[in-house]
DNA sequence: GGGACGGTTCGGTGCCGGCCGAAACGTCGT
DNA sequence: ACGACGTTTCGGCCGGCACCGAACCGTCCC
């Protein structure tokens, strides 16, 4: 071996099953305690303390300690890109093997975030109609128009400025076609739940969109929420 | 643990030392032989041909047999794209520790393909000079402009179309500034090396730009290769 | 045909790493 | 102060896997 690549090492904190659990499970952008990791991916406590100390230690998590607790959460949006973009190329789109399981994608498929911004049927379709409505273009590449940029900004802000791009063509999972992500699809998503437009479903990724969302959503895309 | 998600198997093929140097090795977009990694990893044939049967069998990596050789190569751009973004988020650029591996790192620090477009120095220009001339803009979002468009199908012909994105800001290692990936990328590095404006130094992903290449890339977009 | 060469198979070795339970530590609430 | 709780540390167990060398199989070339 000529040198020990550090492609391998990071590779490494993502190829065991817990790790993986835990990266996945943090992919709904907040904050878990070691303990609530434990038990999703069902391991003892002494063995997903152990295992955050990897990730932590490798960079691809950050933690504070708080009280009795220990807060952990993926350290930064490109983080959260890799695991997906992983999790994306690995996925053969298994079919759920319960009927909870089932029940559980069903919820998740309608809308969900990914990461920071919105995905699921949902991601899908507001995607699509600001295609439609010409804030946002493919055709050369994923990028906001002059026109989306500045309704986008009148919506919810400024945009914050710096490293990461404003916009990302982020393939989803369930539908297998590329939503909007980056800067621009992190600022609509907290827009979307700021505004009570839809909120979390228990501790998972799952949205629903409430009756206010529905019209809003309707009203300034023409999207009806699934 | 609940369930194994592909997620790990697929960063374990990457999460072992002599494998993810298979993978950067192929990162320059050709096939290689067992024997050829074997020996550029420093492992045994046996060690080696265990390894590939692994990245195959994982969908990694592609191969064909010709006579008493046995050929591999990565699966497809996002095959290459993955083990790219992985390497970037993980290198620290640690500086070089021999002269050889300085000498090295010089020359592709200059030119070198990334997989299958342009990096390096020469990549970075490249693209930078695109922006200039208003063929690309990245300002809402990489993307190509329609005159770009136009022009860069009058240059290399017509673009395959597909799930491919057209244009894709890809993070260079050396420069940590974005270079053109993608579609459009892979075309325009074809035609590069399709014209002879540049050559590839060895066997690794290093390219040198020839006399007629320096006179075309500054006729063509103001660059004066490195 | 014979030898060189690339690749594979097989057996054996050693190490690394994930897992748990028990015990200890610190914090929080009563 | 006490007990409950979340977390960590430690010891020990176990399985998996990366590695090599030797033998074997095909292919290519003289």
């Amino acid at each position: 071996m000529t040198t020990d690549p550090p492609l391998a090492a990071l590779a490494g904190l993502l190829a065991d099953a817990t790790r993986a659990t835990f990266c996945l499970a943090l992919l709904d952008g907040r904050a878990w305690t070691a303990g609530e990791l434990a038990r999703h991916a069902g391991v003892a406590p002494s063995t997903a303390s152990a295992h955050l100390t990897l990730l932590v230690d490798g960079g691809l998590l950050l933690q504070e300690r708080q009280g009795r607790h220990r807060y952990v959460w993926l350290a930064d949006p490109a983080a959260a890109q890799l695991i997906e973009d992983l999790a994306a190329y690995a996925a053969p789109a298994l079919p759920p093997r319960t009927l909870k399981a089932a029940a559980r994608e069903r919820a998740s498929a309608k809308a969900r975030t990914c990461y920071d911004h919105l995905a699921g049927r949902l991601g899908v379709a507001v995607t699509d109609a600001l295609l439609d409505a010409g804030w946002l273009q493919q055709r050369t590449g994923f990028a906001l128009t002059d026109a989306g940029l500045r309704q986008l900004t009148d919506l919810v802000g400024e945009l914050p400025a710096g490293r990461r791009p404003l916009v990302r063509a982020c393939l989803d999972h369930t539908e297998r076609r590329p939503h909007l992500g980056g800067v621009a699809g992190a600022a609509l998503c907290r827009h979307v739940l700021d505004q009570g437009w839809a909120v979390r479903i228990g501790t998972g990724r799952a949205l629903r969109v409430t009756d206010p969302g529905r019209v809003a959503l309707r009203d300034l895309f023409g999207v009806e929420a699934p």
